[in-house]
DNA sequence: ACCTTTGTTAACCATTTGGTTAAACCAAAC
DNA sequence: GTTTGGTTTAACCAAATGGTTAACAAAGGT
């Protein structure tokens, strides 16, 4: 058989989807230029993943599977919040600085289509924040933060995180700092925006 | 003249095309739907605004234009920083409550094409970032704020207030609420995020 | 009344786009 | 060495899409 190539060429095709996708979104993105990013004939996308919706479901979900590790890890391990803050905040940053579209894209996705989370929702591994939640209502109670609801301060946490990168465009014009001084802005965040947290909410 | 209807239709195709491009972005809008939305005909897009580009830059522009002087209110006002931010997150998250496609659509936009930033830039009326930097430097040199960096602090500001926005569906399934659950998180954080960061740099 | 200007429409056009097909290709099984 | 069956390609197709055109309608000026 022609194998040696069958798994080969479906990696292929789904890195350049990534490429492609990531950078220009569903309805940017163009097969043609995913086959040409890829290297091969237009009519493998479609033997090897029968249409663009599904192709893209498929970019999708890795996209997806790809963060929701680091969630898993602010909401499920066992240290005290400062400690997971702390650890968090620098870990998760650093990762999606390296992949700056991932959370563009997968946030821009879920906008275009809502309905898309509920799959997502149903999934193994999609974190759950009730831990958190619980963990954070305990050290409360114990004098050790200041009152706050656990969602409003894992939104906070993401917030603060994410939002320089998938606003990085805007951001970098009001700050007027061209590409290096904004790295350079967001390198002081990975230990600055943990500070800034534990000064929020430690009582 | 078939006047009555110059300046009436040019309005409507705007309104339309606004709903159209902010719902589903450049890529994903048709110059139909936006006709059809208008309720007139496909050709009198191209009579009034000559391509779908051009269009799509009057929308962008206006978008902005709604979001600009909320921003010029936190940087360039006299008050305290303490103030400013108190007054900006609760006007500022109330008016994108109500327009949450404004800052998607704005984010959204900026990072398909960086290049637009800077037409942006040059406009007159486009925030400067300057005289808060000044601020929030004296009043740490004051004693009154923790150090901080007027870039991060700026930043932070807007990832609390824009960030619960644009991702929503994400948070959304994450907290596992609903909308009308969601928009009572949203209101909590009318009043809370400014205590968050209060507390954050207070010194 | 007639012409000019502006607004509006239906029909049309060229190109792009996602998707299909039929044939060629190629490595292994026999 | 021929058959076999998954793999790959060039050519093709129908629908969608941004944009154009030619004709028409309404109104004002003269």
């Amino acid at each position: 058989m022609a194998r040696t190539k069958n798994e080969d060429t479906e990696q292929q095709i789904l890195e350049a989807a990534k490429k492609v996708f990531q950078l220009k979104g569903m309805d940017g993105a163009r097969m043609q230029e995913i086959a040409d990013e890829a290297g091969i004939n237009k009519a493998m996308l479609h033997y090897y993943y029968r249409s663009k919706q599904l192709l893209f479901e498929a970019v999708f979900s890795h996209a997806f599977a790809m963060m929701a590790p680091q969630l898993n890890q602010i909401l499920n391990d066992d240290s005290s919040i400062e400690d997971k803050i702390r650890h968090f905040t620098h870990d998760h940053l650093s990762f999606i600085m390296a992949h700056p579209y991932l959370p563009k894209f997968i946030i821009q996705e879920l906008n275009r289509n809502p309905d898309f989370v509920t799959n997502m929702k149903t999934k193994t591994g999609f974190p759950s924040i009730e831990k958190f939640k619980t963990q954070v209502a305990a050290e409360v109670k114990q004098g050790i933060l200041k009152p706050i609801e656990g969602e409003q301060l894992f939104i906070n946490v993401l917030a603060l995180n994410i939002f320089p990168i998938i606003a990085s465009p805007m951001i970098k014009a009001f700050v007027r700092a061209e590409d290096e001084e904004y790295t350079r802005l967001l390198e002081t965040r990975k230990t600055e925006v943990a500070n800034f947290i534990i000064n929020a909410i430690k009582a």
